[in-house]
DNA sequence: CCTTTTCCTACTTGTTCAGTAGACAATATA
DNA sequence: TATATTGTCTACTGAACAAGTAGGAAAAGG
């Protein structure tokens, strides 16, 4: 269970454009690249998907740049990571609800399905507006109370 | 957020072994293998795996097979996915809690280490032995109740 | 000894990840 | 209108990983 740098990266560049949206102003490329450490070229191919999804608009030339197409507390984290690396739980290439076992494993999809659903609990609910603030929703939140939860297992 | 095909066919495996366990009989590789549909050579790694982590016990020969190393209902999901895995949640390949962000990411780890409690709160809560009867605790089975946990978004 | 079965190392093949390169298109401003 | 600036797009690369294969060595039973 990895989140892969592009997604990170890509929630990264978003939470910068959250912040630029309360002045409604466009960010280059370059700001946001300089302001979370980002490789500028792979960012821009980044962008660019996160464009294609509608997530993001851009103006091109001098003064160009991006913004969100959204309000900030309507984007949640996991819109964001499906534009980049696709399904929020994928077993073996394939959705939850599509494998298929037998015998034995005959109940192992009700786990793969409350798996995907305790991570939708979390990235389905906060948004940009929440990180950006550093107030997570209740039941987020109630996840990083136990001291516990900052710890290796 | 995947599942490998290894982490699947190891739970799979195990599922097969808990089965076996309330007769205490060994299984050989080659039934694991027909019973769940898993090439044999690269069972016969995954089983070294889970063996070397301690939580199967095997023996050589004729006769011999493998067996869980302690009760199905002391086994979680996440033991198995450990060890065939690594951590559950790995973020551009650092431990949520080792990630640094600044700026507009401050609040960034919060995020990901509810995602890692909410993964934790399904995989380290379900045991083989639920999933054998199909009855997974009550937390984990509250979340497959909803219809809208089996359907994609 | 011989068969069965696990143990172990190494290899292969294809895909994904992370990042780079370079040309092209649009825009603002001088 | 010239020019610098900035995003758009396609293609490429090197390393790592995923998924699976191969073949023999070692143990155990008969």
């Amino acid at each position: 269970m990895r989140i892969s740098a592009k997604a990170d990266y890509a929630v990264r560049a978003m939470l910068e454009l959250a912040i630029a949206s309360q002045s409604a102003n466009l960010v280059k490329g370059d700001a946001i690249s300089r302001g979370q450490d980002i490789p500028i070229k792979f960012l821009e191919n980044i962008l660019l998907d996160l464009r294609k999804s509608g997530l993001i608009r851009s103006q091109r030339g001098a003064e160009g740049g991006y913004r969100l197409a959204h309000a900030a507390d309507e984007i949640t984290i996991a819109d964001i990571i499906r534009v980049v690396e696709g399904p929020l739980a994928f077993i073996r290439g394939e959705r939850p609800e599509e494998v298929e076992y037998s015998g034995a494993a005959e109940h192992l999809p009700n786990v793969w399905i409350a798996l995907r659903a305790s991570i939708r609990s979390v990235l389905e609910t906060v948004t940009l507006a929440d990180v950006v603030a550093g107030e997570l929703p209740v039941q987020a939140r109630e996840l990083t109370q136990d001291p516990d939860a900052w710890a290796p297992h």
